[in-house]
DNA sequence: CAATTGTGCGAATAATTGCTCAACAATATA
DNA sequence: TATATTGTTGAGCAATTATTCGCACAATTG
């Protein structure tokens, strides 16, 4: 436990000057510990929980080649209007590795604009991944509406939402529709849906300016299982059906055709349009995505897309 | 001397690819040697080699509370539209360590802009250094505008110009001032700028939109000096009249008054004005640098100022 | 009030990274 | 063509960094 807030802080605040002297300033952590009067080790702890808690980003700024043709030759074939291939680690289980720190780039170009734009945010270990790595900017002049239910199985609102996350980062009001995932009967969806704030969200969600949206693949343990969003029981169903992937909920087939009936009649999250009616762009990477990324590129649900070199391979294979 | 420009690229490729592996996703040179199929010091050259040519920028998104606090005194004090305070290595030389990252910041801010820009540069060591640091951004729409001469005193164009870089970081347009910085007479320096193109150059420096510019000190041995754009005498002669530093190559005095004659009488700068009539932001810090800096704050040259903590602690003191 | 728990610390040790050196290959220069 | 020059490589070694362990301390819990 911590022993006060401000201790907490001061903590904080000595980890960033830690991290400074490491990454900016070029000191050994020996160096540190001597300027900062502390032991070695905890210099060393200090730049880890830097790190850790995400106060020093890293940024890659040199355009590799195959990455570049790689972009250009998926926006090619796949019409699209965005996309960006970063590398791949084929190590790695991270299904944001990389990914995300694009995505924050592309999430932090946004925001520079000037005139007020509505960003609408899907869920996902991707989009919550690139919003971490958004850096703080003060541009409250802009809005943040959620595409999906934030409301977790058990009826908690959820607070690792991205919503609320780049909220405080940007200092921005933010729309967090406060539904389930998955409501319990079609009826339940449409009530909850009916509801003024939840409509006006919506609404708003429906006139953004510009979304990011995970892909979420339907095989073995799909996060919609895992985070307890779905059944078993309602996965295997959508699976008999031929669904390939979702997006924000809505599952669809591998060309890119909503399922009908199923979960799609119950989930409580922000119609889509298709295409899309705002750049809407897919962030995605893995193997295990595969089909649903290419289902989305199918049915148009996307008019972007960022993943990794590996991923692009075999999507222009 | 490389084999050619392709076997060159490509090796820096593999630079960016390794030090991407290193720091974004999180592996040791071992295993990126692996990957790579290289030996595990090629790949720690490939990772020092990244970091040398600054493809990899680390940047630190914490607010400490000491610097915000000096930051905000100093604008106070000094009636200064921005103002910001970055950490201090007490024990290193550069003059651009910290201060470099957040000029570079705070131009890439300006840079986002949708309507076109012209944005005015100095020379020195950290306006070089935050050039340095700015990502490639595509914004052909603004223009860079040299404030001061860049031809070396041997009367060759000096590629290492913050303009040539930061034009191609951007692809846009940029105005170097084919100028010496100091003319042999006065005469020469009237001819100089009454050429047209300097002209032209000169009439858009003075309504650039912002502008960035070191604090030249005049002591021992100024970059003036050293590099070798005014002579010994002539510092001396400087010096014996008063001179607290100098702004792209302008003396003035410890009130921030202009040192009449001498230098200033040869100096083919853009005339600077007091106050001046666009966001003009000073980037300085170090021991060495404080009476000029104090000077630059009292005549009012610049509406903002970057510096570090320890410079920041002695301006306030 | 004692037990528990989480957290930080230093010491020792393991892992990783950086440096120097000698050999060598490719290119430029005489 | 011979010879410098420049830059790259791997090996071994030195320096630096990360991890593990046991202990101490403060806050919470029973």
């Amino acid at each position: 436990m911590p022993r006060n807030s401000e201790t907490e802080s001061s903590r904080i605040d000595d980890a960033a000057r830690a991290a400074w002297l490491y990454y900016i300033a070029d000191n050994t952590q020996d160096e540190i510990a001597g300027k900062m009067g502390i032991s070695r080790q905890s210099a060393q702890r200090l730049v880890a929980l830097a790190t850790r808690k995400r106060l020093v980003k890293f940024r890659l700024d040199h355009p590799i080649a195959r990455c570049m043709d790689l972009a250009q030759r998926l926006r090619d074939r796949y019409g699209l209007d965005f996309c960006e291939v970063t590398l791949a680690d084929p190590t790695s289980e991270d299904p944001a590795l990389g990914i995300a720190q694009v995505a924050a780039a592309e999430m932090e170009r946004c925001l520079k604009a000037e005139e007020p734009i509505v960003m609408a945010l899907g869920t996902g270990k991707e989009i919550r991944g690139a919003v971490d790595q958004v850096s703080p900017i003060y541009c409250p002049h802009h809005k943040f509406v959620s595409l999906v239910g934030s409301l977790a199985p058990d009826g908690s609102a959820n607070f690792n939402d991205p919503i609320t996350r780049i909220g405080d980062l940007t200092q921005a009001p933010r729309h967090p529709l406060a539904v389930p995932v998955v409501a319990t009967t079609k009826d339940e969806r449409d009530t909850l849906c009916a509801q003024k704030p939840i409509r006006i969200n919506i609404t708003m969600a429906q006139s953004a300016d510009v979304a990011f949206v995970g892909i979420g693949e339907l095989n073995e343990a799909p996060p919609l299982l895992t985070d307890g969003f779905i059944t078993r029981q309602e996965l295997d169903d959508l699976t008999a059906a031929g669904s390939a992937g979702e997006i924000i909920g809505w599952a669809y087939d591998d060309q890119g055709i909503l399922i009908s009936g199923q979960t799609n009649d119950r989930v409580a999250s922000v119609p889509l349009r298709q295409p899309p009616q705002y750049p809407t762009i897919g962030v995605a990477r893995g193997p295990n995505k595969l089909r649903a990324i290419r289902g989305a590129l199918a049915g148009r649900w996307i008019t972007g897309l960022i993943t990794d070199e590996t991923t692009a391979d075999v999507l222009l294979s």
